[in-house]
DNA sequence: AATAAAAATGAAATCGATTACATTTTGAAA
DNA sequence: TTTCAAAATGTAATCGATTTCATTTTTATT
């Protein structure tokens, strides 16, 4: 349990001022070449390690950028965070990621902990149960950069890196429809979140498209975990459906497999599409259809993104312009969504 | 872009000294109520956020735990990952986590880069070609508490949270001969890992007890990805074995994919067993048998036992004691692992 | 050798909070 | 009203690095 080895300690080794110790493990060329060597083989010998804590007060940084996710137990959630990380260890940044369970209150707590850590830049989605925006302020007042992605408020001023969820929420339903499914029904979440919403908005559209009155009763809104995806699938089950578009993979892998037990056949009895491209989903039998959502791509983009933003701030003037940048999204066709049976036939199995 | 409010922008707002601020902040019993509830007013109205950096400056720690992790895309990662979480927020500490993707070198600088951080403990399980342990030393030195979990070393002097991986490694292999397997191929990773290493032995010594010899072209090890599986599988094919105990759902997932393409009819033709109990284990088709390896509390376990070390390390003495702790892991068997069939007989589909 | 310019180093303020120690205020007892 | 302990507040050092603004040393030029 030694003391720790401070510049002090190394500068009264060396006899010289902690001024130039300090450059010289800068690797500054302000101090000369050998006395730079000299300073780095003392600090070596005597296992001086830079306190960042210290650096980072005086700098008025962190190098540390926040990362507030509603879950961190998906595919797409692991997708996105080693995206960001790759981009954020090239620019030797850390990420604090918290986590708030989809509860709004403690996302409040999360986003005010990591501005009193001071983090240099924000990455943010949404809690499904957030409804005010306040506990950014801080932020914006004090110009630290923040860019939402996958789940935001449109109209906040800021950076925002999405995917179109609605022509994502078409391309499912319409898949259904030219399979020959005609009853298709909706499992989804909290349609406050854009990302709900806006695949809903796909759904109806595709209906319309397609002369497909909409029936409200084949919606469900539910939490996405087991037990509520059962019970909403119980539910939508009474309306006969044909199809279900469920907005998520895990849930939908769920209904499949529910579905199976009751001896429904998919495809051919009931189309199944989720959403995420999940890797669960190419596991699964049927392999399940879905919508590729690039979670990685989005990690650096919204990493990068802010790093440019904190690099321009650091030059001087804080250029705020807002980037909307919309990732693609990619319809896959696997086996859950084979064409319809038509009625009265049996199929081959 | 406000400057920040400091507390001495309080205290010359209420003309009193930073002292008090400080310690009315803090709740501090020294400061008169009356005092203390104006000061908090004041700090409301003019915004006021404590700087963390500089608290901790100071006071010399950083409310951070760093988290050395292999990878995070998993199951058990990221329920480790909550557990720890649970316990730290609890205590109002942040986690800092770091993951090497399986390579010792960035596990060295990342472990370089939390010390430097001055995080007040670590919890660690180990990349699989970490080999030295020298970057750990500096934390051992200054006395900051590490914890291992999983991947671990058996001889280092800390606390350590495992499950007993030799009797689950048997567990699962003698449920496979229960079945009626006798060819019992094994897909492993590096054996260096304790985790493996003992597994292994578990299966070896289950062969043992049962009278089945040992063949060593049964068992492969790789890096249990989905490419280097399929490769480990194929290669085992060869042998002909009946059954396969897999250190890994995925990689088991991966395997019955295959297999079933094949038109190998698991169970019946073939026993497969995997580890963990990932989530996906009880949605593929046939569910798959594993052994469950409660990562939650895992996590959790890991978190008490570092939270300890930290307060009994702030109150003065350092007890350094080491416990070494086993978690229980369990048995589940599934559908995977149905009895096997009487060669020359078919199985009812 | 004298001089100016460039290079290297140093002194001290600074970042924002905490806290040991000192001082003032308050209130109760004498 | 005085006295003194307890309560409340203040002063200033401190945490460890960075950086502005000197100051000293070195090098090049005449």
């Amino acid at each position: 349990m030694e003391k720790q080895v401070t510049i002090y300690d190394l500068a009264r080794a060396l006899n010289l001022s902690t001024a130039t110790i300090s450059r010289a493990l800068d690797d500054s060329p302000l101090v000369k070449l050998r006395t730079r060597e000299m300073i780095r083989a003392m600090a070596e010998k005597m296992g001086y390690r830079q306190n960042l804590i210290a650096s980072n007060l005086r700098k008025q940084q962190s190098r540390t950028i926040g990362v507030l996710l509603h879950e961190v137990n998906s595919h797409f959630a692991t997708s996105v965070l080693s995206g960001i990380e790759k981009i954020t260890t090239k620019e030797r940044y850390d990420i604090l990621i918290a986590h708030s369970g989809e509860d709004g209150a403690r996302e409040i707590a999360n986003t005010r902990n990591l501005f009193n850590k001071r983090v240099d830049g924000l990455i943010v989605s949404l809690a499904m149960t957030t409804s005010s925006m306040d506990h950014f302020s801080p932020f914006f007042e004090q110009g630290i950069p923040v860019v939402f992605f996958d789940r935001i408020i449109k109209k906040m001023p800021c950076s925002k890196i999405v995917i179109d969820n609605l022509k994502a929420g078409y391309q499912a339903t319409a898949h259904l429809l030219d399979q020959g499914y005609r009853r298709i029904a909706h499992i989804t979440a909290s349609l406050q979140r854009n990302v709900y919403e806006d695949r809903f908005k796909g759904y109806k559209k595709a209906l319309a498209d397609h002369r497909i009155p909409f029936v409200p009763e084949l919606v469900e809104t539910c939490s996405l975990n087991r037990e509520d995806t059962l019970e909403a699938l119980n539910k939508l089950l009474l309306q006969k459906p044909d199809a279900f578009f469920i907005t998520n993979d895990f849930a939908a892998a769920v209904c499949m497999d529910a579905l199976q037990q009751k001896g429904i056949r998919i495809p051919g009895d009931m189309g199944m599409i989720g959403f995420n491209n999940d890797i669960l989903g190419s596991l699964i039998s049927p392999k399940l259809s879905t919508i590729d959502y690039p979670g990685l791509l989005m990690g650096e983009t919204a990493a990068q993104t802010l790093m440019e933003k904190i690099k321009t701030k650091k030059n001087g003037k804080a250029i705020l312009e807002s980037k909307n940048i919309t990732i693609p999204s990619t319809l896959i066709i696997r086996e859950s969504t084979g064409k319809k049976d038509r009625p009265g036939r049996s199929r081959k199995a």
